[in-house]
Parts: C-alpha cells; sequence; structure tokens
DNA sequence: TTGAAAGCGCTAACAG
DNA sequence: CTGTTAGCGCTTTCAA
C-alpha cells in the first residue's frame, strides 16, 4: 500500500480568493462553470491571481461532488504486445484529445491481478475503462456495472451475452480463414497451423477458420497438422521442429508472438521461405517489416480498433443509457513473398 | 474537457455504517486505520455489510484530507518506441506491487504537450512522476517542485543542475564509446556514424564517444561520416544511401530508430553484413533478433534503469526530504555476426 | 453579478 | 473500544 505521508497543503481557491480580493465561490465558478456570468475584470484579477501563486485545480476534489475525474483507463492482458502496445497509443492519444488523461495497466493474463485493477481503479473513480479481459469472466466487469462506469470491451468478448457489452473486436475466425484461404490458393493442399494455446477463444475460432477454409478447398483436416503451445519464443520453436516431421508445404502461423520462434528455428535449420515452406503469419510483428524474404501477413484492424473503442466509450461517457453496441472488425492481407505457388 | 455528467451516487460509508449498524467513523477506520482497534465481531459485521453491498472506498475523496491517491505518472517522450515501452512495462509492475496504479502519457516530443500532461497530472495530485523530459526544459518541472510532487527525470538529462532533480539514464557517451571501439578492435578505421538528428543531447553524447574512441586509436574524425537526420525510416535510408558514397568498412547506426530504414535500404541494393559492411545498432529493436547475419547491438540498460527509476521514485515519496540522487548505467555488447575482422 | 453556506465522502481529533 | 464532529477543496443552491 502506498506510504502515508501527510501531504504538504497545497495550493486552494482559498489562497486565490484571498489574492484576488474576492470568494472562493467566485474563483470556483472562474475555474468549473462556463455559463455563469462574472465581470470580466474580475474574472481577469482571478485568473491574474492563480497565475501568480501557481494554482492547478483538484480534480479529486472536484470529483466527489460528482464532477469527472478526467482519467481513463485501459487494461490489457499483455501491456508488451506490440499489438496492444499500438492500440493504446492510439487510444491515449484520442483520449487526450477529449481532454483526459490515461491510466494504463496490465494483468498479465491474470484474472485475480485483473480484478485488483479494477478494484483500485473503481476507487479513483475513474470515468471510464477499456478492458481487454484477461479470460472470459463475467465477474470483473460486474464491479464497473455497479459503480456504472462506462466500459467497452476490446477484443476478446465473453461467450454469453456479447451483447450485453460495448465491445470491440477483430473476426478472428476471418483472419484464420483468410490466411488458409490465402495459401490454398496459391495450390497448397498439406497446410499446418500453429497458434498460442490459449485459455482465451480468439486462437480457436482462427482454427476455426482454418478448418473451414480447409472444407471450402475440400481439403480433408489432419489434426496432427493443427498444433498449439504456450505463448513463448521456446514454444514457437518447438511447434516449428514439429511441423517440420509432418511433410507440409505451408503453413499458418497463427500467433505472431510464437511465429518468432518458429522462424528463428526454421533459419537455423536451413529451411527458407517460400522455397521450402510457404508462410503466412497472423498479425504483424515490428520484425515481419525487417525480414528477408518479406514475410506475408494478416494485417490485423489495430487502428480501426483502437479508435472504435476510444470513441465508443467516449460516446457511452456522454449517453450513460445508450445501449450497448458491438463493432467487429475483419483484417487483411498484406503480401509479402513467403507464398509460393505451387 | 470531460463531459459533464452528474455521476450516480454511489455506495459510501455511511450505506455500509447504516447496513453494519455502527457509525461512518468506525466504518472509516476498518478501511483506513490499520492502527486503530476494533472488536473483532464489529470489524467482521462492517466487513460483510461492504462486501454484500459492494462497497469500494473512494480514493479521491480520501485524498482530499492529504492521503496519498494510489497513483504514480510515467511521462515519456515516445511511448511506441520499443525501449521506453519496456521501461514502462517494468515501472507498472513495480509500482503495482507498492499499491499504486500507473497512469502512461505520450509527450510525443512536444514541450507544449507535455506542459499540458503535467498540468493534468497535477491537477490529479498523483502521488509521484517519473519523468523522460520531450526537451531540455527546466519550467515543466516547475509544477512538480511547486506542489511537492516527488518525481524522477528518466533517460534525458538538463544540461545545468542535474544534481538538482532525481535522475536515472544511461551514458551515451559510454554507448557511442562502446559501439565504436568494437569496430575499432576488430581493425576497422573508415568507421561511419548515423544517428537522430534529435534536439535532446543524447545522440550528441553518443557522436562525443564514437569521436573519443576514434581519437584514442589515433584514427582522425572525418565530418563526412557522421550523419543525422529526423527519426524515421525514410531518414535511416537516406542516411545509408548517403553512407554507401562514402568508402566506409563499417558504420555505427546510432539509433534503433533510423537503423531499421538503414538496414531496409541495405538490403535492397544487396549490400551484406558483414561482408559488404560491419555494422553495430545501439539499442536493441525487437527485429534485430530474427535478422540474420545476427546484428551486433549496443544494448542499453533498459531494465535496470526501470527498476532505479521505480525505486528511487517510491523512496523519494517515503522521503521527501532526501537529498535528490542520480543513477548513470551503462550499455554492454550483444554480440551478433555483422562485424568482419580485417 | 457576487458571496454565504451547505454538503460531497472521507479522516482524525476528541469525548465518551 | 466506539461515536460525534470538524474539517479537507470544491461545487452549487440561494439570497443579497
Amino acid at each position: 500500500m502506498p506510504h502515508t505521508i501527510k501531504a504538504q497543503r497545497s495550493v486552494t481557491i482559498k489562497d486565490v480568493a484571498r489574492k484576488a480580493g474576492t470568494s472562493i465561490a467566485t474563483v470556483s465558478y472562474v475555474f468549473s462553470n462556463a455559463e455563469r456570468n462574472i465581470r470580466p475584470e474580475l474574472r481577469q484579477r482571478v485568473l491574474q491571481a492563480a497565475t501568480e501563486i501557481g494554482y492547478v485545480k483538484n480534480a479529486a476534489a472536484s470529483s466527489i461532488k460528482g464532477k469527472p475525474r478526467g482519467i481513463l483507463a485501459v487494461v490489457v492482458a499483455q501491456f508488451g504486445n506490440t499489438f496492444f502496445t499500438r492500440m493504446c497509443v492510439e487510444i491515449v492519444s484520442i483520449a487526450r484529445q477529449a481532454g483526459y488523461v490515461v491510466t494504463l495497466c496490465n494483468s498479465d493474463e491474470d484474472p485475480d491481478q485483473e480484478r485488483i485493477i479494477l478494484e483500485r481503479l473503481v476507487a479513483q473513480r475513474i470515468d471510464g475503462c477499456i478492458l481487454c479481459p484477461a479470460m472470459s469472466r463475467e465477474e470483473n466487469t460486474g464491479l464497473l456495472k455497479k459503480y456504472r462506469i462506462p466500459y467497452v470491451i476490446l477484443e476478446r468478448s465473453f461467450p454469453e451475452s456479447t451483447t450485453a457489452h460495448n465491445f470491440v473486436g477483430q473476426d478472428n475466425y476471418q483472419s484464420g480463414h483468410l490466411a488458409t484461404r490465402h495459401l490454398l490458393e496459391a495450390g497448397h493442399r498439406r497446410i499446418a497451423f500453429s497458434g498460442w494455446d490459449s485459455p482465451i477463444p480468439n486462437v480457436c475460432e482462427r482454427v476455426n477458420g482454418y478448418q473451414a477454409a480447409l472444407r471450402e478447398f475440400g481439403v480433408p483436416a489432419e489434426q496432427e497438422l493443427v498444433l498449439t503451445d504456450e505463448m513463448s519464443e521456446a514454444a514457437g520453436r518447438r511447434m516449428a521442429a514439429k511441423l517440420l516431421e509432418s511433410k507440409m508445404t505451408a503453413a499458418v502461423l497463427g500467433h505472431h508472438e510464437t511465429a518468432k520462434g518458429a522462424l528463428l528455428h526454421f533459419q537455423d535449420k536451413g529451411i527458407r521461405w517460400p522455397d521450402d515452406l510457404s508462410l503466412v503469419v497472423i498479425g504483424t510483428p515490428e520484425w515481419a517489416g525487417v525480414l528477408l524474404p518479406r514475410i506475408t501477413c494478416i494485417q490485423r484492424p489495430e487502428h480501426p480498433m483502437a479508435v472504435a473503442a476510444a470513441e465508443l466509450l467516449l460516446d457511452a461517457i456522454k449517453h450513460p443509457d445508450m445501449p450497448a453496441a458491438q463493432h467487429v472488425f475483419l483484417s487483411t492481407v498484406s503480401e509479402g513473398d513467403s507464398v509460393r505457388e505451387r
């Protein structure tokens, strides 16, 4: 817990009022009520006095009277993951333009951490929250609901009742389907899939998309061509090693974080793409931009998602009784040279 | 400014007191004063009641009585830059263990934005701040000083009076020197340097280190071998193109963000490292891990810096009268295969 | 157009 | 051990 130190008394409206020779009410009006008419000369004097003694309004104090705090929060499950980092940058920027400061929190895929974080955020009486849940547990949103804090669920949906929350996400089924179809259209038939063995349904949905694409092309799905493992470079390497045993001609690397390990393994073993193996990666990791030959990536809709989430939240704050809205975005192919026609 | 909506009345100690059949004082003591003795049975009843009606203490309200807010802030100049992202992840994690929530802000290298952000943070009466200043302007720290908000300057020092602030940084001179010496020791003599043409002194210091290393090896510095340009991939490409005109055998890519563009240019032109050119990059971008042949990098002390900054801030909060401290960390060589002996 | 004063949720003397 | 009560800095009626 934060160490308890008596804060030094800071500059307050009282000080400003004394300095300007007026009442605290007037000072308050100058700083918070645009409607109220104040004689320009007096307003000037107040502003002048405030500047001179360096007054900054205490947002915490004004919030207990029901004023908004001016703080939004974004809670993500993997803060270091570029996918989230990029969205955070965008959200922070939009929020700032709307006058908010953003608290970023990292649950590290741990629902208990998420719980603690949400409790602290509620304690701060934040004005709104964008939450990418660590796991599909609705309980953690209960707190937000109880305190009527507007929120948007980002990227990971709850299986039940998606329409009960504001939601912004991507279509994982579609990205799996798109990646696979891209390889099928290039003539590949033995196509493997590797992904993150996650507790959340996203990767499952990608696998569903993968299998559906195969079906559409009349290719029987084979269990041993679908691998999932934990999210680490080592796991990526393990999966790559296994993949090389099955004689596939192409692979969908279904999660950018494990894809790195897989590519490193291929490099070590001297497997070249697209000559020995055609590859599509779902996601656009930073390193994809420098590898030669260029990797074909499935570009996830990071930017539209971030914008939509931020705007939906701002809307929900303005209109507390707004019905919940859902926005789902699609991925696109960012073509490289890692897929060979056959 | 945030839209003004009257917040719904939320659960307060008053509600808990009524429910538990006791006074608000007792409830307050249960939730904030560990010292005070309360009959276990009563304490239980209070906690029970609180849980039942979903009470969460309003940190904003308790802060106006001088209690700490439980919020720290980190203000960086380039949030999307992995160097900062990684440090932020670390700082957030340490702060959370100490019971704080962290607000992350991005000034985008703009001192005016930084000013606005700091004003908002002061308005929130945050408990402490880690600031990586957009430019060497001391005025922005004035606000923090005025409101006695403990702070730590990160990575970018103010030219004057460094000892006046808590400071955690790296030795940029040393990283420039180290990179250059590494190439000199491999026998190179015509060594170029490319970097970010920044308003902050960091890159300059790296250039100083570069020049010092040359001097130590009796190599005359040549103006045209030192290039700086804006921080973008395109600028990196431009510098690479220019570098290829001078007949150097090695280069220090002095800033990881521009290094990417340079490497892309080399790739496009068919320039191979280390065969055609020996390379050292200052910094460890995500992509360095997958490029073959492996790039030799100067590993900056991200982790120790993040830890030191977080701990120094926590210290400064606990001991408001602590004299300012400075910690400067050194970089190390992370050897790859991009340097050839000659 | 201005100001006195009540009260927001919480803390901490102080009195019982 | 518990409760009464006077504020913290600010907003906002309401009356002047």
